[in-house]
DNA sequence: TGTACATCAGTGAACGCGCGTTCACTGATGTAC
DNA sequence: TGTACATCAGTGAACGCGCGTTCACTGATGTAC
């Protein structure tokens, strides 16, 4: 994105100090942990003075949220993304879906911890709520897509809808957790178990004669 | 006046504060959230000083750790439980283990998050992973034998099983963060979810005649 | 074009607070003799 | 059986710290005239 203009080096008002925030939050959250994420290391982090992000933030609630919000959007445009780019039959865009959610979460880990941190469930985030609800939107058009071409099962869309979303979800889940390479073993990498783990599903709920 | 003997009622010893230290952990945890989760939160909720718990955990991770093993040991119980009273063939203990693993995560919520909350990551937790180690065994167990029955497709079991544990870890998570019911809109009780994740994760494992 | 002025987006100091942890201590308990 | 004593598991006060948030302020900016 381009920004209108470049800021003089030390200007007194720091041009779009809203997003450097929350990419400080962001990188704070990467580096060193959730527990590190205090309104106060952000803003030093961008070099500003302790309260200044008052003037963008209610509170330290409210930046949770807008970081939680950029990831839906960036996770609904992957998502859109690997539908344009995929394969002819809505069994591969289903595919495709599942792999670019996995991969998402792999590349933007503390976006994707903040977006399933139970954010969701605090009140006033209607934003955050029409991102959310976008990217499962996507998802349930995949399966509706899919069922009305008869490659898969009969049933709630919804619900169909939501196994797939669990499936990948939970890969990618204990994936950050490392815990897909723990116990485990080494089973390949992570792009490589989102093919399968998107397989498997597409498999569990495919429409096959009897 | 003479006063009878005050009964011992508030004994100098407590008799097992380390058991009520995590108790009070999970309750805090249960009614409260992860940011209430404090020390001193703990040793007050259990009516003892706020140095007691020095004695029996070294820092507040300790008193994590203890809560993420213990939830291991129940899981790891439950899942033994279920696999004895599962039906008879592989695929209805494969299924029974999902089943259950859900059922753990709903009823007991706190220990499910602090077991996946990183805990996991952190070095010098021995006990932890040997308690994680062995749900998974119990699982990557049942992979193996449906495998050697013949009702599973070939392949790495232990990824597999990674598959067979994403899809209910997954709609756990989701189920934990209200987005199964949000969403997505009322798609059932969470046990008619499990039972449903668990057969379409099962149908997209096992073997067909091509 | 110049200027007064409202508004915006910063600053720096301060507030009260609860946290994790440590310390010297003391009451309770178990055991060797 | 009684007792001295080591050890254990508590207490209560204190430490330094960084946090979220508020406040009165001030420099920068845009605009009406």
């Amino acid at each position: 994105m381009p920004r209108p203009r470049a800021a003089p080096k030390h200007a007194y008002h720091h041009g779009d100090l809203r997003a450097a925030l929350i990419d400080a939050a962001v990188q704070i959250l990467e580096k060193r942990g959730e527990e590190a994420l205090t309104l106060r290391a952000v803003a030093r982090h961008v070099g500003v003075s302790q309260a200044a992000p008052y003037h963008h933030f209610a509170d330290k609630v409210a930046i949770l949220a807008a970081v939680g919000e950029e990831g839906f959007l960036h996770l609904s445009a992957a998502m859109e993304d690997a539908k344009a780019t995929a394969g002819r039959g809505p069994r591969d865009i289903l595919r495709a879906l599942g792999v670019a959610y996995v991969r998402f979460a792999v590349r933007h880990p503390s976006h994707f911890r903040v977006m399933f941190s139970g954010i969701l469930a605090s009140r006033d985030c209607g934003s955050l709520h029409v991102a959310a609800g976008r990217s499962f939107e996507l998802l349930l058009g995949a399966v509706l897509a899919a069922q009305q071409a008869g490659v898969l099962i009969d049933g709630d869309p919804a619900r169909l809808a939501l196994y797939s979303w669990s499936m990948v979800h939970g890969l990618a889940m204990l994936h950050l957790n490392g815990v897909a390479e723990g116990p485990a073993g080494v089973l390949g990498t992570i792009d490589e178990l989102a093919e399968g783990a998107a397989e498997a599903i597409g498999r569990g709920l495919e429409k096959r004669p009897v």
